[in-house]
DNA sequence: AGTATGATCTAAGCGCTGTCAAGTTTCCGA
DNA sequence: TCGGAAACTTGACAGCGCTTAGATCATACT
């Protein structure tokens, strides 16, 4: 026969990971299920996964190409509209928010700790680096709206935790009832990212 | 003999698995572990709880109480000092902060969402509720400094999330290597709590 | 063309988990 | 005192992540 190598197994284990994940949420994740779903046994995953929290790091990943992209979209309208620099910064921060918003899970999934090291970090006073690991929309904005690179660093850090901030509470806290609606979520967010 | 019924079994699985939390994280708890820590067959614990997820909410539910006290004795402290409400805002954040940097697995945990339902929830435009599920000090120094009903929800949710994204940042994102520094972490949250 | 080699997948099994069903021990109130 | 309820145990089941050992396939070299 034919379909003993499976062609793509790796990118195949991915998508129906994320599927389960939209359904489901991460704690329905498991490597047996995925294998079963895909058509294969149940230790074929191992042979492109290390183990279950590999994958999950991946997809955490995916997860964060996705937040950045729909940061570099909105960025990107913005600029398209002649918008200044202090319309894009408030432009990234409601499509941060729009995006946990749509997909939660993957919002929870891409800041989930246990899994691996996620972020590079960033020191105190230093300068702000310039691929904050796929936040580079919000080192350019802030980089155009303060040119005090000591002030950089702060600044970042003040709108990236507001941001993230507001879609915690809308996705996981008191605000969950609101997150349905998305023009309240717009105004809301637009209202407190200031 | 006497250990037959054990005493407060409850109290016990609760008390080893917050020592369990915070030597190796909401991932390392199993009910069988628990049990044999605490002496007592696998499945006696289903006479206590439930469920493994009845239990990590209990479990969740000390840890907002824990947090709850920490912003009641960072509020108290101001108000003895004399200080204004704007001083217990900022006094709230930060101590809202240093929680999470000095418990992060008991920060985690309370704000975990596969577990139950956390919150009671407020809505957009109706007026702040008393109670918003431990977090009374908030409303209370939002009420003292926001005289419109119409804009203390507002308010309160702003300051909030900054605080939640800030702490959520330093435990979990790109300030990670600063947490261990406390008076950094106080420093940085007074700067961004305006 | 023939074959070795590495990549890919399967099969079987270990120890762990959460949970259920049924039986045993202890406590406490009528 | 005694009977029911509460607390706990034993035993078992299915599912999980993961390891080890072996089968199958594509392809690159001679």
């Amino acid at each position: 026969m034919s379909t003993y190598h499976h062609g793509d197994l790796r990118r195949a284990l991915l998508d129906e990971a994320a599927s389960v994940l939209e359904e489901r949420g991460v704690g329905a994740l498991s490597l047996r299920d995925l294998a079963r779903r895909v058509g294969v046994s149940a230790t074929a995953p191992y042979h492109h996964f290390a183990n279950k929290a590999a994958l999950v790091t991946a997809l955490a990943d995916d997860a964060m190409a996705g937040l950045d992209a729909a940061l570099e979209v909105a960025s990107d309208r913005v600029t398209a509209e002649g918008g200044n620099a202090q319309q894009r910064l408030n432009a990234l921060g409601v499509a941060y928010v729009l995006f946990a918003v749509d997909h939660p899970e993957r919002f929870r999934l891409a800041f989930r700790p246990e899994m691996g090291e996620p972020f590079g970090g960033i020191a105190d006073g230093a300068a702000l680096p310039d691929d904050l690991d796929g936040f580079r929309h919000l080192v350019r904005v802030v980089r155009d709206l303060e040119a005090d690179p000591a002030r950089q660093t702060p600044m970042a850090v003040g709108a990236w935790s507001v941001a993230h901030g507001l879609a915690s509470l809308l996705v996981d806290g008191p605000l969950r009832a609101l997150a349905d609606d998305r023009d309240r979520v717009v105004a809301l967010a637009e209202s407190v990212l200031t």
